[in-house]
DNA sequence: CAGTAATCGAGACGGTACGTCGTGTCTTATA
DNA sequence: TATAAGACACGACGTACCGTCTCGATTACTG
């Protein structure tokens, strides 16, 4: 789970056995109805779009009521964030022996995702709301953005690991570059990545940042 | 002028007195008016944000009636490139003596665009407004996007013509690259680009566009 | 019309000829409007009681949006109000020659309207509603309740006319009386009023009403 | 105790003392619940009125929750109900002397009682619920209405014991008139009843039903 | 120089989604 | 079994903005 409460209970659910027998009054939330609800607005984002995603529709979907929605997010974008983030986490370094070869996959995987209809209706839209609200932005980076840095720093380490490259690299900067370079091609432009331009791109990027280090700058 | 309008009347208003045919009839629209919405909706993005900018607000602040906005722009998305589309047409290559230079300081002018309030408010809502409206994205590409690839291919072009480069490169994946970057770093994660972030990034990407081309690849 | 309304342009529609032309801005309120909303006010109050009136059904049954009805009223009571009030605009004093069958009947036409399922529904409604509210109250009396206190001081203006009476009587008490029994008998317990039940009131009342008057008191 | 219970156990809670059967198995209710209930319900309707009396907080403000409060009462209207009927069992005839006096006196009382916020805020409210729920009507007539009908009763009664009148009256027609006049006065209209009010109201009455007997009708 | 045809301001209109609130039921752990 | 606590399904609320419409009042070209 991803941990996007704000409220005690869903945070601490079920984890402080020591608690003084305070902690479990009343009836406890539904963990179905959680599952429910973030599937059914997965589902709504691909059918409808941003725009078109209603609160009331996503609890019609999810067979649960516009109150208990409201009960758990205080609106439409945080409930998105929590969708987006079950998608986000499943993101993994591949190791396919060479530094190149590993560049390849793990961009492709977030090309992958970033091609599915739901992200295409929530990512820029999310990153749009935030603009004016510094909580959701906090959310935002800390759910869906910040945690795929590892996906940079791990395939660092691991070419490292194999006497590839050396030393420390600028994580941010190559982390924007994959990022923002895609975000823009496919949800900005709304334009395919094929095989060719992937791999003029991390051609592009690796050559780059192996010329940066070679020149002793960081 | 970017001539969005959708009826005949605006996209040759003023302009051709060749044809006085039966063009003109009837009160003519006020010119004043356009300038007066353009400004308001650029104030307004600025105050408010994409969420709580409003068509009737728009019309208020520019001393408009709702009608008249309605006759020109078929809705806010509409409206809002048009009024980004003006401050995106400034955006020109400085000749700073190398292409390194040239390329910092024509980033850096994009970067002072992206770091406006107007901008961050509207740029990724429009792009996110666009997923599922076809027309609208071709707006959004067309006055706004699709301009500024010039930069890159007229940065290029003086490049050769100095004599630091040669041949061909991929401009689009440049510009991917270099809107994208920019894209993330400030839009979507809400951070500042500094001198130093800003140098390393052309330092980078340039380094990687001479290597590809060594490589002989495109 | 009942003038019910408490924006100026319901108020003085179509009265002031002699205004400074500022008067008739934007699109006038529809009329028929107002005849749809009131019809169907008074329907749904019989057909399910004043709890299950709801402000969306009025305006579906309308064929007019919950807009339209806000913009004209700020709730369930005050439509009620201007609902019933044509209702009760209609009651006269009936001449019978002899003040005994004047009261009759003139009492015989209120126990009609008490027993129609739409007062029935919002009279003490209104009534409750208003006990909290000030200005509510006022309307209801203004509109509903005092308006009717005229019929007794007429009956009784015949009456001295014919020579059964003479001087002044205590309007206020007898109003009270009249509708107050009525309003217990029908509204608050719930049971009709006969042919006997009537007469026997009247009986009551007027013979009451002459002995005080005869006693010197008033 | 009022009674309006509809399960079984809470008409026999504490009272007989006789079978200790299979009547009393699992936790009792709570005696004192049942007092803080009504009290709280009594408070409220006199701070907030009808329509703001919320369940909730009749539960809150009794150190009690909902639950119980429900297992006791189906609703609102019920709770209500009951918490009146205690207000309304207290009323007695007062002996002063004479059948005016006695008239004047325990009319005075009903006065008193209408005036105050929580009856105020309650009769016309449970009427106007009454109209379409004949179980809630018989409830408040049986609780609360029509037990008063025996002042009137015992009133004449009384009188006929002193030889001030003989036989009998038209009990029902009298208790309308009396109940109607000041619940239309107090309740309908919000205006107070003050000393010439009542005796002019008690003259009017009296002499109504004193000439009425003499005419030979019922 | 009157007629015609479009624009303009104002604001009412039919819709739709919003986020909140109250109801009455339910599901827990505890007594 | 009753209780306190609180989550739950349901449905109405009153508000806000949308994009359209209907007015009377301007403005220009036109015949």
């Amino acid at each position: 789970m991803s941990g996007s409460g704000d409220d005690g209970q869903r945070a601490t659910d079920g984890r402080t056995a020591a608690g003084p027998g305070l902690r479990t009054r009343g009836r406890p939330r539904s963990a179905e109805a959680d599952t429910a609800i973030l599937t059914a607005t997965r589902t709504l984002l691909a059918e409808r779009g941003w725009a078109d995603l209603t609160i009331a529709e996503v609890a019609a979907r999810a067979g649960v009521a516009k109150t208990t929605l409201y009960r758990r997010w205080p609106g439409k974008a945080d409930l998105v964030v929590d969708a987006m983030a079950e998608l986000f986490s499943h993101l993994e370094v591949v190791d396919r022996g060479s530094m190149f070869q590993d560049a390849l996959a793990t961009v492709g995987q977030y090309v992958t995702l970033l091609q599915l209809p739901e992200t295409q209706a929530a990512l820029l839209a999310l990153a749009s709301e935030a603009d004016r609200d510094a909580s959701l932005r906090a959310k935002v980076r800390g759910q869906v953005i910040d945690p795929q840095r590892r996906l940079v720093y791990e395939a660092w380490e691991r070419a490292c690991a194999r006497g590839e490259v050396e030393g420390e690299t600028d994580v941010d900067l190559i982390f924007d570059m994959i990022c923002g370079t895609l975000v823009h091609r496919i949800l900005i432009k709304g334009e395919p990545v094929d095989e060719a331009y992937l791999t003029r791109f991390v051609s592009v990027l690796l050559a780059g940042v192996a010329q940066l280090r070679m020149s002793g700058g960081i």
